[in-house]
DNA sequence: TTAAATAAATGAAATTATTCACAATTTACC
DNA sequence: GGTAAATTGTGAATAATTTCATTTATTTAA
C-alpha cells in the first residue's frame, strides 16, 4: 500500500459509506459493476482502486461487502477513533457538535475552544466541555491530531499554536486565509465555493 | 472559454476568494508567484488557468486585482444572483440559513421547505418563509436551478421531484443515497468523508 | 531612449489518472 | 468433476493535468 494517489484516497470513504448504506440493505455481495452504477464512478476505477489495497475480491464473484467495509474502515483510520477538537462554537460550530451523524464513524469531538467559554457551555445543545482559547495547550486532548475550525477570524495565530501543540490536520470552515505551516494538512469545507462550482457548471449547461 | 477543464474549474472559486482578500488588504496588483504563495497552488497552473479565460495579465507586471476580480465574479456567475431553495430546516439547515457569510456572493436562499413548516417558522433564527414539502410544486421560485439539500431521508424522491420541476443543480449535505436524474448536477458536502480523508492522510504521515 | 529585469503566455514534456482489453481465477451448473 | 459464464486484477493505451522551458511583452532605471 505504498503508494496510492490522491484522487484515489478521495474516493476510499465514497465506497465505504455506499457499502455501509448497502450492508444495512442486506446485500452480501457487490460486484464491481454493481457498485459502479451506485456511487457512480466506473467500474474499472473502482476495481483499481480496491486493487491498491490488495486482492479484496474474488473473480467470477464479486466482493464480500461486510469484508470490504472491515478492510476500508480500518484503512480509513475509524478503529483509531480519532479524538478532534473543536474551535469556535459559533452557530456553525454548534450545528457540527450536534450533527452526530458522525460519532465515532470518523472520530469524536472530545472539547471545544471559544472566546466565552462561560457563554458557550450555557448552550443546552453543546453537549461538550467549552474551554477559553487561552487554554489550547492544558485542555488538549492527549494524542490529537485534528482540529476543526469554525472561527471567523484570527484563525492564522491559532493555526500556528496547533501546529506547535502537534496537531497535524485541521478542517478548515473557515473563509479566512492562513499559510499552513511545514507537515500539516487541511480540507477546506467552502459552501460559498461548492455552491459557486455548481452555479459555474449549471450555467454552462445552459448555454 | 470553450473547454475549461473540471480541474481548474475547481480552482476558480479559490482564486476569487483569495483576490477578495487581496483586495480588501488594499492590494492592487498580484503575481502569479506571489498568489501562488497564497493560495498554494503552482504559479504556473495559475497563470494556466487564468489564460484559459484570456489574456488577463500583463508580462512584466502581473495582474490588477479588482480587474481579475471582476472577469472571475462573472465567470462564477455572481451576477446572476441565484435563487435558490432550502430543503430541510433540521439544525444543519438552519446553521446554512444563518450562516449569511455568502448572501449575494453565490446567490441567495428564497425559501425553505420542511416537513414541519410551521414549528421551523416559528424558530427565531429562521429568516425565509418555510413550506411545506408538499408545495415544492406551487412555491418554487420561478427560474430557480439549486437546491440545498439537508434532510435526513426521502431524499431520493425529492430530488426526482426537484428534477421535473427544473431544478438542475443539487448541493447535498444528505449522507444518504440517491441516484442523480439524467441532466442534474451535484455536489456533496460531506463532513464526515472529509475527516476520513483527513485521518486517513494523518495516520500515512505518521508511518 | 535604450538596456536590463521582470513576469505572463504558451508549445512541449512530464506526470498523474482513467479506461481498455484481456488473462487469470472462481463460481455455478450440469 | 468438468465446462461455461462471470468477474476480478492488471499491463498497456489513452486521456487529463501539471510543470518545464522558452518566447514575448512590459516595466523600470540609467
Amino acid at each position: 500500500m505504498s503508494e496510492i494517489s490522491k484522487a484515489t484516497l478521495k474516493r476510499y470513504p465514497v465506497y465505504l459509506k455506499a457499502l455501509r448504506k448497502l450492508s444495512e440493505d442486506g446485500v452480501k455481495r457487490v460486484m464491481s459493476s454493481q457498485l459502479s452504477e451506485y456511487v457512480d464512478i466506473k467500474s474499472t476505477t473502482i476495481r483499481r482502486d480496491f486493487s491498491l489495497i490488495g486482492q479484496l475480491g474474488k473473480q467470477g464473484y464479486g466482493y464480500d461487502v461486510d469484508e470490504l467495509i472491515e478492510i476500508f474502515a480500518r484503512e480509513l483510520g475509524e478503529e483509531y477513533d480519532e479524538k478532534m477538537i473543536l474551535i469556535g462554537v459559533g452557530r456553525l460550530g454548534t450545528a457540527i457538535l450536534n450533527y452526530n451523524n458522525w460519532n465515532h464513524v470518523a472520530g469524536e469531538i472530545v472539547c471545544a475552544f471559544d472566546l466565552y467559554p462561560e457563554k458557550r457551555s450555557r448552550e443546552p445543545k453543546v453537549n461538550v466541555p467549552v474551554y477559553h482559547i487561552s487554554q489550547l495547550k492544558e485542555k488538549l486532548p492527549e494524542g490529537c491530531e485534528i482540529a476543526i475550525l469554525c472561527i471567523p477570524s484570527g484563525a492564522q495565530e491559532i493555526v500556528n499554536e496547533l501546529h506547535d501543540l502537534g496537531v497535524k490536520g485541521i478542517v478548515n470552515f473557515t473563509r479566512e486565509h492562513f499559510v499552513l505551516p511545514e507537515g500539516m494538512i487541511k480540507r477546506d469545507v467552502d459552501v460559498v465555493s461548492v455552491i459557486q462550482e455548481l452555479v459555474f457548471e449549471v450555467n454552462s449547461m445552459n448555454q
